[in-house]
DNA sequence: TTGTAGGCGTTATCAT
DNA sequence: ATGATAACGCCTACAA
């Protein structure tokens, strides 16, 4: 292996010269630069991060732990926005997941230290509320798609889900749909219940009575072995003779069910029923005929801007604990028309 | 930070014999071992990796080098199988993604350097064929879920795509399906290819004629930004008076599109259509009702297994290039019924 | 079985 | 503006 000593007898100068030149730092004469430069690609010279973590207990490390409860559909996005960040700014990401495990939690802890990990970002792949196990560890930490229990008093950052779901609302109700359907996500996701609770308010607001409002529960059970009756509530639903004008639905893998009932019924979307989705999940949501109106998950958003705003905890440790939300943008698609 | 020293002092000992208990070496009393012990747990001592990596020179880290191309909907799995199987052997993973630039890559193979990386998982999202630009950098490197073009020698991993097409065209000629319909592939993917010609092979074995067999390519174009036919195609297909009794699509995303088609149609499945996808990409087999019958791809095994194989490389580096297989299991759902 | 001395590649400190 | 030297935390080699 090639050392800064090595470069510096190249060089013929002094191993302290090489340091500065690779760092960037000022008082080098752009003669000496120039010499140190060639040497370093002459040689192929890379600094060894390990010593440089040694001597300047700096990691420049960050690290992500998440849960992975049940397959992971979607959100490798926000891993993505996390490695933007960290390349963009020369940060450098170890990933490590539970498996829902507390006790490989806390060894993920432990092996964050022991790489001398400078801020964890914590990140579960559906919206809900979560207890680091940080223990005594006190790393700054940064909730990404998650919020903290009672237990502790940690930064986040989430996606806006009462505000898309209001959007998603008022623009169904904007085209006229005054009896809505509704299937709701699993109660134990922190942003079923946002998105739920804002198409309520959204519908009080409007004026629509009770009565139009048909609402079920699509999903129940832990995350990953939930029991779904997503595709019998829609046929319930729209077997009806006075059947609501559109369907919302928790999120996007719900609303795909939803069409298939519709299209069993005879109907066509979206003209004798409207639907829309939640998440923007691609795969599904530009999967559909007619393509889904949805509202979009931010994710990688939430990874980019998580990352930042870790980066800046630990620049300014003053900085206080809040909550962080990233609005969630209307995608207009074909699955809801106009009455 | 607490060090080795400040446990050796802590337990009366000097710093080797704390090394040796932390290494689980020989040669220590049980009574020592104990001492020391409790001192770690009393100071709530971890090891330093870095200084660590910077005296022995073995950094037990591999790197992960992604494509990313468009968003990546299904393989996390691969990720989580590479995780698990490090974890479980006391490997640290890097994670880096190309964004599909080739200078950025170049970037990533001097960072992997700089962290002394002992070897490289080069990781695509879509089964293909790819050219790492290794460089000069001669790094274990084993790809996951590609094929070395022809630059390179590379040890793969991939998935059985000719089996997984193979045992699904059998599967469906054993039911009785005699008129089939196939939507394909983008062309540009290794893995739907092959598909597509198992598919071939296992009809005109079974002696069905050219005739029976209704082609339609699905999609074409860039990963990322392909034109899709899938919908016009399927109906087309089923429109037709003489339609098939059985359609197979590329992967699951197809199939939703297929199941639409068909229910558009007024069409049941599977009494009417039987269909069947490839993937078994959960999220989209398991919603669609009734749910899909299809092939998985090995994801997990896929990453779990080639970071076994990359282990192997760097313990035994005179094991030559191999290309290792991995079978997809037939998933048996309610999508496809028998004549 | 245990301890001592030295060195890995880097940055920090303090001279010059 | 540049350099000499120490120190980071650990492991290797060797000695006791």
């Amino acid at each position: 292996m090639v050392s800064i000593i090595d470069v510096a007898r190249a060089a013929g100068v002094s191993n302290k010269t090489v340091s500065r030149v690779v760092n960037g730092e000022p008082y080098v004469t752009p003669e000496m630069r120039e010499r140190v430069e060639r040497a370093i690609r002459d040689l192929g010279y890379v600094p060894n991060m390990a010593a440089r973590m040694v001597r300047s207990s700096r990691s420049r490390t960050f690290g992500i732990i998440t849960d992975y409860v049940s397959t992971t559909p979607y959100s490798g996005d926000i891993v993505r926005g996390i490695q933007d960040w960290a390349t963009a700014n020369g940060k450098i990401i170890l990933l490590a997941n539970t498996g829902g495990d507390p006790e490989r939690e806390l060894s993920i802890w432990n092996t964050f230290r022991s790489h001398q990990i400078e801020g964890v970002l914590y990140v579960t792949m559906y919206h809900r509320v979560v207890d680091p196990e940080a223990g005594d560890v006190d790393l700054p930490t940064v909730l990404i798609n998650c919020h903290p229990g009672s237990r502790v008093d940690l930064p986040s950052i989430e996606p806006d889900d009462t505000q898309g779901s209001l959007d998603l609302t008022r623009y169904l109700l904007a085209r006229g749909h005054r009896r809505i359907g509704y299937i709701r996500l699993n109660p134990i996701l922190l942003g079923g219940e946002q998105r739920y609770e804002a198409f309520r308010h959204a519908t009080t607001e409007a004026g629509i009575p009770e009565n139009d409002i048909i609402v079920r529960l699509g999903m129940e059970g832990p995350v990953g072995k939930e029991t779904n009756y997503v595709y019998s509530a829609a046929r319930d639903i729209l077997s009806d003779e006075n059947r609501p004008t559109a369907i919302m639905c928790g999120n996007d893998e719900m609303a795909i069910q939803v069409y298939l009932a519709a299209l069993h019924l005879g109907l066509r979307i979206p003209e004798d029923v409207s639907i829309a989705g939640f998440d923007d999940f691609q795969t599904l949501s530009l999967a559909l005929k007619p393509e889904l109106t949805t509202a979009a998950l931010p994710y990688y958003d939430l990874g980019f801007k998580g990352t930042e705003r870790l980066n800046q905890l630990i620049e300014i440790p003053a900085d206080r604990p809040s909550r962080v939300v990233v609005p969630c943008e209307l995608i207009e698609r074909g699955s809801v028309s106009s009455k």
